[in-house]
DNA sequence: TTAAGTGCAAAATCTTTGCAAATGT
DNA sequence: ACATTTGCAAAGATTTTGCACTTAA
């Protein structure tokens, strides 16, 4: 059982019943969510830059981070542990083609550079695409 | 040497001096550009509202793409690579960040994907960014 | 009672659209 | 000549900021 609240607290972020909530939906759907999912999650009970500031503060705490989107559209998943957001070169993603679902590959072990000899690889960037284990399964 | 004029009249867009000198910018780097960037290396004598309607128009014509960027950046690449001959799926590129120079590394290992149970990959992007041989050498 | 989060309006960005002039076919 | 592209201005769309108010620490 997490304790949502907790994980606030401990990111300096105030315990708000919204950003309570929105952590939890986070955590507990382990989906990405645009600005505007959320927005319709919430019935547009909440205003849209009360959104855009919680995203932005749990991103700074690396509670959250943007996933990269088959349509290019701004989402955010959950960082569920310190490899998944603070050191790139860990994480991948892989695109669903038929659910459009990012799903972030944290134990993706990197390809071996060793035949890059003098070269300084500052930056690594893969994304696969394809199909999910749930699609794959369900066609 | 590729005839960059025949490739936007075969695409039914007029051959401008701006965009035959866009296509070919994309076809000769061989690498991403975000608007901004084209911007910034026509030293703003062109509107970006001209950019924005030759890189939609490029790329309703397939000539260019959109490509997933490390920083979630809106960037565009072309589509048929004619300085590699490798095919697509499985090969890597590596952009210098001093001299600009894309390398294929088509002797590149793909990461280990046995971790991914169930999932069907079916393409792979992968770019490296950092400093080539010769310029960490230079440096 | 001090700091942080919220909502509204307004500003700042980013991207698209309308129209007249310029260029390409 | 006719269609397409360009530049400018203006409209939309998206995201951020300022400020008064509310809620949390």
């Amino acid at each position: 059982m997490i304790d949502y609240a907790l994980i606030l607290s401990k990111n300096g972020i105030s315990k708000t019943k919204f950003r309570i909530n929105l952590i939890n939906l986070f955590y507990s759907s382990n989906k990405s969510f645009s600005v505007d999912e959320i927005l319709d999650y919430y019935s547009n009970s909440i205003n849209k830059v009360t959104i855009y500031r919680a995203l932005k503060d749990f991103e700074k705490k690396d509670l959250i981070h943007r996933v990269p989107d088959k349509n290019f559209i701004k989402k955010y998943a959950i960082s569920k542990n310190k490899t998944c957001n603070s050191n790139y070169s860990n994480h991948s993603h892989f695109v669903c083609y038929s659910c459009n679902e990012t799903f972030c590959l944290d134990y993706l072990k990197n390809p071996n550079f060793s035949s890059l000899k003098g070269f300084k690889v500052k930056k690594l960037n893969i994304t696969l695409e394809g199909y999910c284990a749930k699609c794959t399964e369900l066609s």
